[in-house]
DNA sequence: TGTACATCAGTGAACGCGCGTTCACTGATGTAC
DNA sequence: TGTACATCAGTGAACGCGCGTTCACTGATGTAC
Protein backbone atom coordinates (compact mmCIF):
# COMPACT_ATOMS: atom_id res chain seq x y z
CA UNK A 1 0.00 0.00 0.00
CA UNK A 2 1.03 3.62 -0.53
CA UNK A 3 1.79 6.37 1.73
CA UNK A 4 -1.30 7.20 3.12
CA UNK A 5 -3.89 9.41 1.09
CA UNK A 6 -2.95 12.67 1.60
CA UNK A 7 -6.77 14.89 1.28
CA UNK A 8 -6.61 16.03 -2.50
CA UNK A 9 -6.91 19.72 -3.15
CA UNK A 10 -9.63 21.58 -5.14
CA UNK A 11 -7.74 21.28 -7.92
CA UNK A 12 -7.09 17.82 -8.03
CA UNK A 13 -9.83 16.50 -7.26
CA UNK A 14 -11.56 18.47 -9.94
CA UNK A 15 -8.96 17.39 -12.78
CA UNK A 16 -9.92 13.54 -11.43
CA UNK A 17 -13.56 14.26 -11.93
CA UNK A 18 -13.03 15.85 -15.29
CA UNK A 19 -10.81 12.69 -16.23
CA UNK A 20 -13.48 10.15 -14.73
CA UNK A 21 -16.10 11.70 -16.69
CA UNK A 22 -14.20 11.36 -19.89
CA UNK A 23 -13.12 8.00 -19.47
CA UNK A 24 -17.07 6.96 -18.78
CA UNK A 25 -18.00 8.83 -21.85
CA UNK A 26 -15.16 6.71 -23.59
CA UNK A 27 -16.91 3.11 -22.09
CA UNK A 28 -20.09 4.43 -23.15
CA UNK A 29 -19.22 5.59 -26.27
CA UNK A 30 -18.39 2.07 -27.31
CA UNK A 31 -21.15 0.37 -25.40
CA UNK A 32 -24.13 2.68 -26.46
CA UNK A 33 -22.61 4.00 -29.77
CA UNK A 34 -22.88 7.97 -30.60
CA UNK A 35 -26.43 8.22 -30.46
CA UNK A 36 -26.50 6.47 -27.09
CA UNK A 37 -24.15 9.06 -25.61
CA UNK A 38 -25.59 11.41 -23.44
CA UNK A 39 -24.96 13.35 -20.08
CA UNK A 40 -27.19 11.13 -17.76
CA UNK A 41 -25.08 8.24 -19.03
CA UNK A 42 -21.63 9.67 -18.47
CA UNK A 43 -22.09 10.98 -15.26
CA UNK A 44 -24.49 8.13 -13.68
CA UNK A 45 -21.26 6.04 -15.14
CA UNK A 46 -18.88 8.29 -13.33
CA UNK A 47 -20.74 8.43 -10.40
CA UNK A 48 -21.44 12.09 -10.12
CA UNK A 49 -24.95 13.93 -10.20
CA UNK A 50 -25.83 14.53 -13.63
CA UNK A 51 -25.61 18.61 -13.42
CA UNK A 52 -21.83 17.89 -12.84
CA UNK A 53 -21.10 17.72 -16.49
CA UNK A 54 -21.83 21.02 -16.97
CA UNK A 55 -19.12 22.09 -14.29
CA UNK A 56 -16.30 20.82 -16.33
CA UNK A 57 -17.96 21.08 -20.13
CA UNK A 58 -20.06 23.81 -21.95
CA UNK A 59 -21.70 20.92 -23.36
CA UNK A 60 -21.87 17.99 -25.50
CA UNK A 61 -19.78 18.44 -27.81
CA UNK A 62 -16.77 20.24 -26.21
CA UNK A 63 -16.54 16.74 -24.35
CA UNK A 64 -16.47 15.32 -27.68
CA UNK A 65 -13.68 17.37 -28.87
CA UNK A 66 -11.77 16.41 -26.25
CA UNK A 67 -12.11 12.75 -25.87
CA UNK A 68 -11.73 12.56 -29.96
CA UNK A 69 -8.41 14.31 -30.01
CA UNK A 70 -6.89 11.85 -27.51
CA UNK A 71 -7.89 8.90 -29.42
CA UNK A 72 -6.76 10.30 -32.66
CA UNK A 73 -3.65 10.67 -31.17
CA UNK A 74 -3.29 7.16 -29.62
CA UNK A 75 -4.43 5.27 -32.37
CA UNK A 76 -2.09 7.37 -34.78
CA UNK A 77 0.58 6.74 -32.42
CA UNK A 78 -0.27 3.24 -32.16
CA UNK A 79 -0.54 2.72 -35.90
CA UNK A 80 2.70 4.46 -36.17
CA UNK A 81 4.51 1.93 -33.98
CA UNK A 82 3.48 -0.70 -36.43
CA UNK A 83 4.79 0.78 -39.59
CA UNK A 84 8.57 0.92 -37.76
CA UNK A 85 9.76 -1.88 -40.01
CA UNK A 86 9.02 -0.02 -43.01
CA UNK A 87 12.14 2.48 -41.77
CA UNK A 88 14.34 0.04 -40.63
CA UNK A 89 14.14 -3.22 -42.48
CA UNK A 90 16.06 -2.92 -46.04
CA UNK A 91 13.86 -6.04 -47.85
CA UNK A 92 10.65 -4.41 -49.13
CA UNK A 93 8.75 -8.08 -48.79
CA UNK A 94 9.90 -8.73 -45.43
CA UNK A 95 8.74 -4.85 -44.16
CA UNK A 96 5.37 -5.25 -45.46
CA UNK A 97 4.49 -8.45 -43.84
CA UNK A 98 6.04 -7.11 -40.66
CA UNK A 99 4.12 -3.47 -41.04
CA UNK A 100 0.87 -5.44 -42.43
CA UNK A 101 0.94 -8.09 -39.45
CA UNK A 102 1.67 -5.33 -36.64
CA UNK A 103 -1.04 -3.00 -38.25
CA UNK A 104 -3.64 -5.48 -38.34
CA UNK A 105 -3.08 -6.42 -34.87
CA UNK A 106 -3.18 -2.86 -33.58
CA UNK A 107 -6.29 -2.99 -35.97
CA UNK A 108 -7.90 -5.59 -34.52
CA UNK A 109 -6.96 -4.84 -30.95
CA UNK A 110 -8.98 -1.35 -31.38
CA UNK A 111 -11.58 -2.31 -33.50
CA UNK A 112 -14.06 -0.88 -31.57
CA UNK A 113 -12.84 2.08 -31.61
CA UNK A 114 -11.97 2.04 -35.41
CA UNK A 115 -15.56 1.28 -36.41
CA UNK A 116 -16.44 4.11 -33.99
CA UNK A 117 -14.57 6.95 -36.08
CA UNK A 118 -15.23 4.80 -39.55
CA UNK A 119 -18.88 5.43 -39.15
CA UNK A 120 -18.83 8.71 -37.85
CA UNK A 121 -16.59 9.93 -40.82
CA UNK A 122 -19.55 10.03 -43.64
CA UNK A 123 -21.43 12.71 -41.23
CA UNK A 124 -21.23 15.98 -42.20
CA UNK A 125 -21.93 17.42 -39.17
CA UNK A 126 -20.70 15.22 -36.66
CA UNK A 127 -17.90 16.21 -34.41
CA UNK A 128 -16.49 12.70 -33.97
CA UNK A 129 -16.99 12.69 -37.80
CA UNK A 130 -14.29 15.45 -38.41
CA UNK A 131 -11.93 13.90 -36.09
CA UNK A 132 -12.87 10.66 -37.93
CA UNK A 133 -11.15 12.14 -41.01
CA UNK A 134 -8.57 13.93 -39.75
CA UNK A 135 -7.22 10.57 -38.36
CA UNK A 136 -8.08 9.18 -42.07
CA UNK A 137 -6.02 11.76 -43.36
CA UNK A 138 -3.18 11.50 -41.20
CA UNK A 139 -2.59 7.90 -41.26
CA UNK A 140 -2.82 8.17 -44.75
CA UNK A 141 -0.06 11.14 -44.76
CA UNK A 142 2.05 9.24 -41.99
CA UNK A 143 2.23 5.97 -44.28
CA UNK A 144 3.17 8.11 -47.28
CA UNK A 145 5.91 9.65 -45.73
CA UNK A 146 7.07 6.15 -44.88
CA UNK A 147 6.61 5.23 -48.64
CA UNK A 148 8.90 8.08 -49.67
CA UNK A 149 11.20 6.44 -47.94
CA UNK A 150 11.05 2.97 -50.16
CA UNK A 151 12.88 2.52 -53.08
CA UNK A 152 10.28 0.59 -54.59
CA UNK A 153 8.06 3.56 -54.27
CA UNK A 154 10.38 6.36 -54.75
CA UNK A 155 10.09 6.82 -58.15
CA UNK A 156 6.08 7.89 -57.64
CA UNK A 157 4.67 10.94 -58.13
CA UNK A 158 3.12 12.71 -55.04
CA UNK A 159 -0.35 11.84 -56.27
CA UNK A 160 0.13 8.37 -57.06
CA UNK A 161 1.87 8.04 -53.98
CA UNK A 162 -0.71 9.41 -51.07
CA UNK A 163 -3.75 7.38 -53.42
CA UNK A 164 -1.49 4.26 -52.76
CA UNK A 165 -1.48 5.23 -48.85
CA UNK A 166 -5.13 6.00 -49.12
CA UNK A 167 -5.82 2.47 -50.49
CA UNK A 168 -3.33 0.80 -47.74
CA UNK A 169 -5.10 2.30 -44.88
CA UNK A 170 -8.66 1.06 -46.75
CA UNK A 171 -7.56 -2.28 -47.05
CA UNK A 172 -5.58 -2.40 -43.49
CA UNK A 173 -8.51 -1.39 -41.72
CA UNK A 174 -11.76 -3.50 -44.00
CA UNK A 175 -8.85 -6.90 -43.22
CA UNK A 176 -7.95 -6.05 -39.60
CA UNK A 177 -11.88 -5.46 -38.71
CA UNK A 178 -12.51 -7.98 -41.07
CA UNK A 179 -10.13 -10.41 -38.88
CA UNK A 180 -11.82 -9.00 -35.40
CA UNK A 181 -15.12 -10.15 -36.48
CA UNK A 182 -14.29 -13.36 -38.16
CA UNK A 183 -14.98 -12.76 -41.38
CA UNK A 184 -11.43 -14.05 -42.20
CA UNK A 185 -9.93 -16.60 -40.12
CA UNK A 186 -6.57 -16.74 -40.61
CA UNK A 187 -3.99 -13.87 -39.48
CA UNK A 188 -1.11 -15.23 -41.60
CA UNK A 189 -3.14 -15.35 -44.67
CA UNK A 190 -4.69 -12.01 -44.51
CA UNK A 191 -0.77 -10.59 -44.07
CA UNK A 192 0.19 -12.67 -46.95
CA UNK A 193 -2.71 -11.47 -49.13
CA UNK A 194 -2.27 -7.59 -48.16
CA UNK A 195 1.69 -7.70 -48.29
CA UNK A 196 2.14 -9.60 -51.72
CA UNK A 197 -0.69 -7.36 -53.52
CA UNK A 198 0.40 -4.00 -52.07
CA UNK A 199 3.89 -5.15 -53.22
CA UNK A 200 2.99 -6.09 -56.75
CA UNK A 201 0.92 -2.51 -56.97
CA UNK A 202 3.76 -0.40 -55.71
CA UNK A 203 5.77 -2.24 -58.74
CA UNK A 204 3.02 -2.17 -61.49
CA UNK A 205 2.32 1.80 -60.52
CA UNK A 206 3.43 4.62 -63.68
CA UNK A 207 6.75 5.33 -62.41
CA UNK B 1 -52.14 16.01 -71.36
CA UNK B 2 -53.33 12.32 -70.38
CA UNK B 3 -57.05 11.40 -70.26
CA UNK B 4 -59.02 12.77 -67.86
CA UNK B 5 -58.16 12.04 -63.89
CA UNK B 6 -60.62 9.20 -63.09
CA UNK B 7 -60.42 9.83 -59.37
CA UNK B 8 -58.47 6.93 -57.18
CA UNK B 9 -60.12 3.75 -55.84
CA UNK B 10 -59.02 4.06 -52.04
CA UNK B 11 -56.57 1.13 -52.86
CA UNK B 12 -54.75 3.42 -55.08
CA UNK B 13 -54.96 6.49 -53.58
CA UNK B 14 -53.44 4.36 -50.15
CA UNK B 15 -50.34 3.12 -52.10
CA UNK B 16 -49.82 6.37 -53.52
CA UNK B 17 -49.38 7.80 -50.09
CA UNK B 18 -47.62 5.16 -49.21
CA UNK B 19 -44.72 5.74 -51.91
CA UNK B 20 -44.78 9.72 -51.25
CA UNK B 21 -44.38 8.63 -47.75
CA UNK B 22 -41.13 5.90 -48.70
CA UNK B 23 -39.58 8.89 -51.05
CA UNK B 24 -40.33 11.68 -48.28
CA UNK B 25 -38.17 9.28 -46.11
CA UNK B 26 -35.09 8.59 -48.48
CA UNK B 27 -35.44 12.69 -49.28
CA UNK B 28 -35.01 13.21 -45.27
CA UNK B 29 -32.57 10.60 -44.70
CA UNK B 30 -29.93 12.33 -47.38
CA UNK B 31 -30.89 15.55 -46.00
CA UNK B 32 -30.49 15.24 -42.08
CA UNK B 33 -28.83 11.66 -42.06
CA UNK B 34 -29.88 8.73 -39.52
CA UNK B 35 -30.39 10.50 -36.64
CA UNK B 36 -32.62 13.30 -37.89
CA UNK B 37 -35.30 10.37 -40.03
CA UNK B 38 -38.55 11.76 -37.58
CA UNK B 39 -41.60 10.92 -37.86
CA UNK B 40 -42.29 14.51 -38.20
CA UNK B 41 -40.24 15.68 -41.07
CA UNK B 42 -41.04 12.30 -43.17
CA UNK B 43 -44.93 13.38 -42.98
CA UNK B 44 -44.13 17.14 -43.78
CA UNK B 45 -42.61 16.46 -46.54
CA UNK B 46 -45.26 13.72 -47.67
CA UNK B 47 -47.90 16.62 -47.29
CA UNK B 48 -49.64 14.53 -44.72
CA UNK B 49 -50.42 14.53 -40.75
CA UNK B 50 -47.54 13.07 -38.47
CA UNK B 51 -49.89 10.00 -37.30
CA UNK B 52 -50.59 9.54 -40.97
CA UNK B 53 -47.45 7.78 -40.41
CA UNK B 54 -48.82 4.93 -38.62
CA UNK B 55 -51.41 4.12 -40.52
CA UNK B 56 -48.88 2.95 -42.94
CA UNK B 57 -45.98 1.78 -40.98
CA UNK B 58 -45.99 -0.26 -37.30
CA UNK B 59 -42.97 1.77 -36.45
CA UNK B 60 -39.54 3.79 -38.09
CA UNK B 61 -38.02 0.37 -38.18
CA UNK B 62 -40.62 -1.23 -40.45
CA UNK B 63 -40.02 1.59 -43.27
CA UNK B 64 -36.54 1.79 -42.80
CA UNK B 65 -36.70 -2.01 -43.74
CA UNK B 66 -38.28 -1.42 -46.84
CA UNK B 67 -36.89 1.40 -47.63
CA UNK B 68 -33.33 -0.15 -47.12
CA UNK B 69 -34.49 -3.07 -48.90
CA UNK B 70 -35.52 -1.25 -52.33
CA UNK B 71 -31.90 1.01 -51.99
CA UNK B 72 -30.03 -2.18 -51.84
CA UNK B 73 -31.47 -3.99 -54.93
CA UNK B 74 -31.22 -0.68 -56.81
CA UNK B 75 -27.46 -0.14 -55.95
CA UNK B 76 -26.44 -4.01 -56.17
CA UNK B 77 -28.20 -4.18 -59.79
CA UNK B 78 -26.57 -0.97 -60.47
CA UNK B 79 -23.10 -2.17 -59.74
CA UNK B 80 -23.77 -5.54 -61.23
CA UNK B 81 -24.28 -3.42 -65.00
CA UNK B 82 -21.17 -2.16 -64.22
CA UNK B 83 -19.38 -5.04 -63.90
CA UNK B 84 -20.39 -6.02 -67.64
CA UNK B 85 -17.22 -6.13 -69.04
CA UNK B 86 -15.67 -8.60 -67.21
CA UNK B 87 -17.90 -11.15 -68.01
CA UNK B 88 -18.30 -10.04 -71.86
CA UNK B 89 -14.60 -9.02 -73.04
CA UNK B 90 -11.50 -11.44 -73.29
CA UNK B 91 -8.85 -8.83 -72.51
CA UNK B 92 -8.56 -8.61 -69.01
CA UNK B 93 -6.87 -5.25 -68.30
CA UNK B 94 -9.27 -3.34 -70.60
CA UNK B 95 -12.00 -5.23 -68.98
CA UNK B 96 -10.38 -4.15 -65.22
CA UNK B 97 -10.08 -0.79 -66.74
CA UNK B 98 -14.36 -0.59 -68.02
CA UNK B 99 -15.68 -2.53 -65.13
CA UNK B 100 -13.47 -0.14 -63.12
CA UNK B 101 -14.69 3.64 -64.71
CA UNK B 102 -18.48 1.83 -64.92
CA UNK B 103 -18.28 1.22 -61.07
CA UNK B 104 -16.72 4.30 -59.71
CA UNK B 105 -18.87 6.20 -61.74
CA UNK B 106 -22.02 4.16 -59.88
CA UNK B 107 -20.46 4.96 -56.79
CA UNK B 108 -20.23 8.88 -57.70
CA UNK B 109 -24.06 9.37 -58.70
CA UNK B 110 -24.98 7.29 -55.72
CA UNK B 111 -22.09 8.78 -52.91
CA UNK B 112 -25.08 10.05 -50.78
CA UNK B 113 -26.78 6.82 -50.78
CA UNK B 114 -23.37 4.75 -50.41
CA UNK B 115 -22.14 6.65 -47.67
CA UNK B 116 -24.61 6.22 -45.20
CA UNK B 117 -24.96 2.65 -45.77
CA UNK B 118 -20.86 2.70 -45.12
CA UNK B 119 -21.36 4.92 -41.99
CA UNK B 120 -24.36 2.47 -40.64
CA UNK B 121 -22.45 -1.04 -41.22
CA UNK B 122 -20.56 -0.39 -38.46
CA UNK B 123 -23.38 -0.08 -35.62
CA UNK B 124 -24.75 -3.20 -34.60
CA UNK B 125 -27.98 -2.52 -33.49
CA UNK B 126 -29.04 -0.74 -37.00
CA UNK B 127 -31.54 -1.55 -39.02
CA UNK B 128 -29.46 0.48 -41.95
CA UNK B 129 -26.56 -0.86 -40.80
CA UNK B 130 -27.99 -4.45 -41.33
CA UNK B 131 -28.96 -3.79 -45.18
CA UNK B 132 -25.18 -2.15 -45.30
CA UNK B 133 -23.48 -4.90 -44.40
CA UNK B 134 -25.90 -7.16 -46.35
CA UNK B 135 -25.52 -4.46 -49.60
CA UNK B 136 -21.21 -5.16 -49.19
CA UNK B 137 -21.47 -8.81 -48.69
CA UNK B 138 -23.84 -8.94 -51.76
CA UNK B 139 -21.77 -6.84 -53.64
CA UNK B 140 -18.52 -8.26 -53.05
CA UNK B 141 -20.16 -12.27 -53.94
CA UNK B 142 -20.87 -11.28 -57.04
CA UNK B 143 -17.85 -10.36 -57.96
CA UNK B 144 -16.46 -13.17 -56.53
CA UNK B 145 -18.83 -14.93 -59.02
CA UNK B 146 -17.23 -12.92 -62.20
CA UNK B 147 -14.11 -13.48 -61.17
CA UNK B 148 -14.19 -17.13 -60.71
CA UNK B 149 -15.41 -16.73 -64.85
CA UNK B 150 -11.78 -15.23 -65.01
CA UNK B 151 -8.83 -17.08 -66.26
CA UNK B 152 -6.77 -15.37 -64.39
CA UNK B 153 -8.47 -15.61 -60.88
CA UNK B 154 -9.64 -19.33 -62.10
CA UNK B 155 -6.91 -20.51 -60.24
CA UNK B 156 -7.35 -19.25 -56.51
CA UNK B 157 -9.16 -21.01 -53.57
CA UNK B 158 -12.26 -19.84 -52.75
CA UNK B 159 -11.40 -18.31 -49.43
CA UNK B 160 -8.81 -15.99 -51.40
CA UNK B 161 -11.11 -14.91 -54.23
CA UNK B 162 -13.34 -13.69 -51.67
CA UNK B 163 -10.65 -12.14 -49.89
CA UNK B 164 -9.94 -10.42 -53.09
CA UNK B 165 -13.65 -9.82 -53.96
CA UNK B 166 -13.49 -7.55 -50.31
CA UNK B 167 -10.75 -5.70 -51.30
CA UNK B 168 -11.61 -4.56 -54.83
CA UNK B 169 -14.93 -3.53 -53.06
CA UNK B 170 -13.39 -1.58 -50.55
CA UNK B 171 -11.06 0.23 -53.11
CA UNK B 172 -14.22 0.87 -55.15
CA UNK B 173 -16.11 2.65 -52.96
CA UNK B 174 -13.06 4.34 -51.20
CA UNK B 175 -12.38 5.93 -54.35
CA UNK B 176 -15.24 5.98 -55.95
CA UNK B 177 -16.31 8.16 -52.70
CA UNK B 178 -13.11 10.45 -52.98
CA UNK B 179 -13.60 11.44 -56.37
CA UNK B 180 -17.57 12.10 -55.44
CA UNK B 181 -15.73 14.84 -53.11
CA UNK B 182 -12.86 16.04 -54.51
CA UNK B 183 -10.11 14.31 -52.44
CA UNK B 184 -8.85 12.80 -55.99
CA UNK B 185 -9.14 15.39 -59.25
CA UNK B 186 -9.08 12.84 -62.16
CA UNK B 187 -11.01 9.65 -62.89
CA UNK B 188 -8.41 8.58 -65.44
CA UNK B 189 -5.77 8.29 -62.84
CA UNK B 190 -7.76 6.44 -60.45
CA UNK B 191 -9.05 4.16 -62.49
CA UNK B 192 -5.79 3.40 -64.21
CA UNK B 193 -4.41 2.81 -60.45
CA UNK B 194 -7.25 0.90 -59.61
CA UNK B 195 -7.40 -1.55 -62.56
CA UNK B 196 -3.25 -1.57 -62.63
CA UNK B 197 -3.25 -3.05 -58.86
CA UNK B 198 -5.55 -5.05 -59.20
CA UNK B 199 -4.42 -7.34 -61.96
CA UNK B 200 -0.88 -6.99 -60.65
CA UNK B 201 -2.92 -7.81 -57.04
CA UNK B 202 -4.55 -10.75 -59.35
CA UNK B 203 -1.43 -11.91 -60.38
CA UNK B 204 0.86 -12.45 -57.66
CA UNK B 205 -1.34 -14.38 -55.21
CA UNK B 206 -1.08 -17.98 -54.87
CA UNK B 207 -2.73 -19.88 -57.22
C1' DT C 1 -2.09 28.45 15.01
C1' DG C 2 -6.86 30.27 15.05
C1' DT C 3 -10.71 32.72 13.11
C1' DA C 4 -13.74 34.90 9.73
C1' DC C 5 -14.70 35.13 5.17
C1' DA C 6 -14.42 33.87 0.05
C1' DT C 7 -14.40 30.44 -3.34
C1' DC C 8 -16.24 26.83 -5.86
C1' DA C 9 -17.10 21.61 -7.13
C1' DG C 10 -20.96 19.25 -6.83
C1' DT C 11 -26.16 18.82 -6.27
C1' DG C 12 -31.60 18.41 -6.26
C1' DA C 13 -35.27 20.22 -8.40
C1' DA C 14 -37.32 22.11 -12.14
C1' DC C 15 -38.06 23.53 -16.98
C1' DG C 16 -38.82 23.30 -22.04
C1' DC C 17 -38.35 20.62 -26.14
C1' DG C 18 -38.88 17.27 -29.73
C1' DC C 19 -40.02 12.95 -30.27
C1' DG C 20 -42.91 8.44 -30.79
C1' DT C 21 -47.25 6.75 -30.08
C1' DT C 22 -52.34 6.44 -29.11
C1' DC C 23 -57.14 7.43 -29.81
C1' DA C 24 -61.64 9.03 -30.82
C1' DC C 25 -63.34 11.14 -34.65
C1' DT C 26 -64.49 12.66 -39.71
C1' DG C 27 -65.85 12.42 -44.16
C1' DA C 28 -65.10 10.32 -48.52
C1' DT C 29 -65.26 5.77 -50.78
C1' DG C 30 -67.12 1.19 -51.30
C1' DT C 31 -71.01 -2.19 -51.00
C1' DA C 32 -75.47 -4.63 -50.34
C1' DC C 33 -80.01 -4.43 -51.38
C1' DT D 1 -80.22 3.68 -60.54
C1' DG D 2 -81.06 5.05 -55.66
C1' DT D 3 -80.60 4.45 -50.73
C1' DA D 4 -78.82 2.93 -46.28
C1' DC D 5 -75.04 1.21 -44.15
C1' DA D 6 -70.00 -0.37 -43.58
C1' DT D 7 -65.33 0.56 -44.22
C1' DC D 8 -61.27 2.95 -43.62
C1' DA D 9 -57.42 6.59 -44.91
C1' DG D 10 -56.38 10.47 -42.80
C1' DT D 11 -56.58 13.79 -38.76
C1' DG D 12 -56.31 16.98 -34.32
C1' DA D 13 -55.42 16.66 -29.80
C1' DA D 14 -53.26 14.70 -26.19
C1' DC D 15 -49.91 11.87 -23.57
C1' DG D 16 -45.49 10.17 -21.62
C1' DC D 17 -40.62 9.96 -22.12
C1' DG D 18 -35.81 11.01 -22.20
C1' DC D 19 -33.05 14.47 -23.02
C1' DG D 20 -30.19 18.97 -22.47
C1' DT D 21 -29.84 22.80 -19.75
C1' DT D 22 -30.43 26.19 -15.86
C1' DC D 23 -30.32 27.74 -11.16
C1' DA D 24 -30.25 28.52 -6.33
C1' DC D 25 -28.14 26.16 -2.88
C1' DT D 26 -24.65 23.42 0.22
C1' DG D 27 -20.76 22.29 2.49
C1' DA D 28 -15.97 21.40 2.09
C1' DT D 29 -11.64 23.67 0.77
C1' DG D 30 -8.77 27.70 0.38
C1' DT D 31 -7.14 32.29 2.04
C1' DA D 32 -6.30 36.68 4.53
C1' DC D 33 -5.44 38.44 8.75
Amino acid sequence: MPAAARPLSRKEAKLLTRHRLLDAAMAVLLEHGPDGLTTGRITQRAGVAQPTFYVHFRDMDELLRELATQLVQQLRHSLDAARAPLRTSSDLVAASVEAYRLSIRAAVRHAGLLRLFLAEQHRPQSTLGACGRQLLDELSADLARDLAGLAAAAGLSDAMRRMGADAVVALTLQFGLGLADRRYDSEDQVVELLARSTVAMMLALPQ
